[in-house]
DNA sequence: AGCACGCCGACT
DNA sequence: GTCGGCGTGCTC
């Protein structure tokens, strides 16, 4: 037999299918990982088909070795990896690499073994005590201590020493039995607070299992029990041996969620998520692949989980960025979640109480079925959203960043004795720092963005690279002495709250702050036990946790979102108002969300104001139709990086040619084409220069693909190019 | 990605 | 004379 291998090893040079005589006494099939010999070397690789006859008349090596005592790749994810691979214009050992933990690949792999130390067969207690010498202390003694049942060696070793072990099993007195030790995450025991489902809660349910439509919108806001209603789903897909895979934003995968699942499934929950160590990671991987676990939860890498006969697929937070990966290989989570969906004739479910707009757009049509839920869980109403005019408060002479309805509203809640956050987004700009005299911003030598001044540490540093720069005395353009600090940061407006309200608590949480592992759910549990008053924090205090003593939410500057060039930071703006006032008042309290705006009466803000989601879409989806923007075309980039700028640029250059001559001979697949240096020229030393173009969407995946033909067709030496779909960010 | 082969500069 | 620089070519 003829054995298809991919070997592991990423370059485009060598992602492409080599045969391999497939030996009968290692038993392989598709799906298997191997050992090959490649070229001098040695190889793991990816069996993805047995076959009869080779295709080439190349003389063949043979497989050397089998590497698993199982078969890792289901054959469901084999056809996933050809299928991402031509989407994405991935290698496929790239897809391939995300299917499994990554302490599987160079044999990493370390079960931790216990050794189990029992009787010999056919030795009994007497026999063995008889046949050792009165002196020997130790050896009787962990005889006597195997009594029927035997024991670890590790307590063994300890009371005894190891030496009497081994000279016993030496002796072949007793036996000592290799046992691999399964890790599990820590799991914090949770209730079950199993509630019964309202009417609407019920109706959803039913909708989604016995609905005519494949895939669903769950539409509903924060507290409208959307959680209740995947565990209906899921219990009712196991019931019928089906398994089930459940997708969070990583952010949200919090010990509370967890323990909902755990109370309600036990041990057929495998979590799957970034903060496991790589033997948890792995361990529960295997749990799913072996069929001990049958859930699988996790953040967007678990749409790969290992799961045969899925039942259904839900993502939760649907509009969640997080689901977009950022660096490669590039996938897009709901897409994946679809060909699984399709493979299996299951369900899918996503749910938002924003959703993307295209979701949205879908729902709208008909290609996804939409439920609505209308009522709160718990019957409180959403908070009232107070926009500030900014503009109006500088003219009134306060040109601070606290507006005074917002310094107020604080006042009065730490009088209450509640808590308040402050959102203060500085998405790109922070605390640059700017001579007075001739503008000349610092910079990073190896980036080209601005550097963002910390005060802790007093440095200037890229947020791109992390570099570290020491503060100019002078400027060095000018050696002008007056250098300040642009834009405010959340180390300025804890000081400010300080100044302000010198009894007041505060605690900070962004990326500075929360560096160390673990240190984000100190901080909110700190904040939920009421050991600070105000919360003070970017992107990252946004999404989900109760914090039932909130009442109080401020959002600083939220046209930074807005303003932000690029296409979807209007409805990025929607959604992270929206989601930060599902913060404030939850439970018995009634809560108020102060939005600081230097352009009170744009259309998002007005929308958001009424919480009127179906309001800003008509709006949103209207604007992107006319301007041509998705989901009306789809955005491709191609960017160029090289060390070299000559480099880059002349790649871009030949690129761009084959490109434009295309849409000369088919003009109606673009609407534009254009080539540029990337907004940040310059990254960790790179150049980096790029190619925008939007497609048509009648035909864009046929167009796409001609684009990935001209961009693979190239010669690429000290260069890297990507493909980019739909950019989030076009740094 | 490795690892070989291969053709030009300063060293005992 | 030769040790070694890294360009480029190949891996079933």
């Amino acid at each position: 037999m003829i054995a298809e291998v991919i070997v592991d090893i990423s370059t485009s040079e060598i992602d492409k299918i080599f045969d391999y005589v497939a030996p009968p006494e290692l038993d392989l099939r598709a799906g298997d990982r191997v050992k090959v010999p490649f070229g001098r070397q040695q190889t793991e690789g990816f069996i993805v088909k047995i076959k009869e006859n080779p295709d080439t008349t190349h003389a063949l090596k043979s497989v050397t070795s089998k590497l698993d005592d199982f078969t890792p790749i289901l054959p469901e994810m084999l056809e996933l990896m050809r299928e991402m691979s031509r989407e994405y214009n991935l290698r496929l050992v790239d897809v391939l690499r995300l299917f499994i933990p990554a302490m599987m690949r160079g044999g990493r792999i370390r079960e931790i073994k216990r050794h189990f130390v029992t009787l010999a067969d056919g030795v009994s207690y007497e026999a063995a005590l008889s046949r050792l010498k009165p002196n020997a202390v130790n050896q009787r003694g962990v005889i006597a201590s195997l009594g029927q049942g035997g024991e670890w060696a590790a307590i063994l070793g300890e009371e005894y020493g190891f030496s009497a072990v081994s000279a016993l099993a030496e002796k072949g007195l007793v036996k000592v039995t290799e046992v691999t030790k399964r890790r599990r995450p820590a799991l914090r025991p949770v209730e079950d607070k199993r509630v019964t489902l309202n009417d609407e809660q019920a109706a959803a349910a039913r909708e989604i299992m016995h609905g005519d439509k494949d895939s669903y919108l769950l539409f509903g806001v924060t507290g409208s029990g959307k959680t209740e209603i995947y565990l209906e789903c899921i219990e009712e897909v196991l019931s019928a041996g089906k398994t089930a895979i459940m997708l969070v934003p990583e952010i949200s995968l919090t010990p509370q969620m967890m323990g909902r699942f755990r109370a309600r499934f036990g041990d057929k929950v495998a979590v799957l998520h970034s903060g496991l160590s790589d033997g948890e990671r792995y361990d529960e991987w295997l749990r799913l692949l072996r069929g001990d676990a049958v859930i699988a939860i996790g953040a967007r890498s678990a749409v790969f989980a290992p799961l045969r006969n899925v039942g259904i697929i839900i993502i939760d937070e649907e509009h969640d960025g997080s689901y977009i990966s950022e660096n490669n290989p590039r996938y897009v989570t709901s897409e994946v979640a679809e060909l699984r969906r399709a493979y299996n004739g299951a369900k899918l479910v996503v749910g938002s109480a924003t959703p993307a707009l295209e979701t949205f757009k879908k729902a709208r049509e008909g290609k996804l079925g939409l439920i609505t839920l209308k009522n709160r869980v718990n019957g409180t109403g959403m908070p009232e959203i107070c926009v500030v005019d900014m503009c109006a408060e500088l003219r009134g002479g306060n040109n601070g960043f606290l507006s005074e309805e917002l310094a107020e509203r604080l006042e009065q809640t730490l009088a209450d004795g509640n808590q308040s956050m402050i959102f203060l987004n500085r998405r790109g700009f922070a605390s640059f720092m700017i001579c007075r005299k001739c503008g000349h911003v610092m910079k990073c030598e190896d980036c080209d963005v601005s550097l963002t001044w910390h005060k802790e540490d007093n440095l200037l540093k890229c947020h791109y690279c992390g570099k570290p720069y020491a503060v100019p005395n002078k400027c060095p353009a000018c050696g002008e002495t007056d250098m300040r600090l642009g834009r405010v940061g959340t180390e300025r407006v804890i000081e400010e709250l300080h100044r302000r309200f010198p009894s007041a608590r505060t605690l900070r949480m962004d990326k500075d702050t929360t560096r160390k592992k673990g240190s984000y759910d100190e901080i909110l549990s700190a904040f939920r036990m009421g050991e600070a008053d105000i919360l003070v924090g970017t992107q990252m205090i946004v999404k989900g946790h109760d914090f039932p003593n909130v009442t109080l939410v401020g959002i600083l500057d939220a046209d930074m979102s807005l303003y932000y060039e690029d296409y979807h930071s209007a409805e990025r703006t929607y959604q992270l108002v929206s989601q930060m006032s599902g913060r404030a008042g939850r439970a018995d309290k009634a809560g108020v969300v102060v939005l600081q705006t230097y352009s009170p009466r744009h259309y998002v803000f007005l929308y958001a104001k009424e919480n009127d989601y179906e309001g800003f879409f008509r709006k949103e989806i209207n604007v992107r139709e006319v301007t041509n923007f998705p989901p009306f075309t789809k955005i491709v980039r191609v960017l160029t990086m090289s060390e070299d700028e000559e480099r880059a640029l002349g790649l871009t250059k030949e690129m761009l040619a084959k490109i434009r001559a295309y849409q000369k001979e088919a003009p109606e697949r673009f609407v534009s084409v254009s080539g540029m240096k990337s907004p940040v020229k310059r990254i960790e030393n790179k150049y980096r220069y790029q190619i925008i173009m939007r497609l048509t969407r009648e035909e864009e995946s046929d167009t796409l693909s001609h684009v990935y033909d001209i961009v693979n067709a190239q010669e690429k030496k000290n260069a890297t190019v990507f493909v980019e779909i739909n950019p989030q960010n076009m740094n």
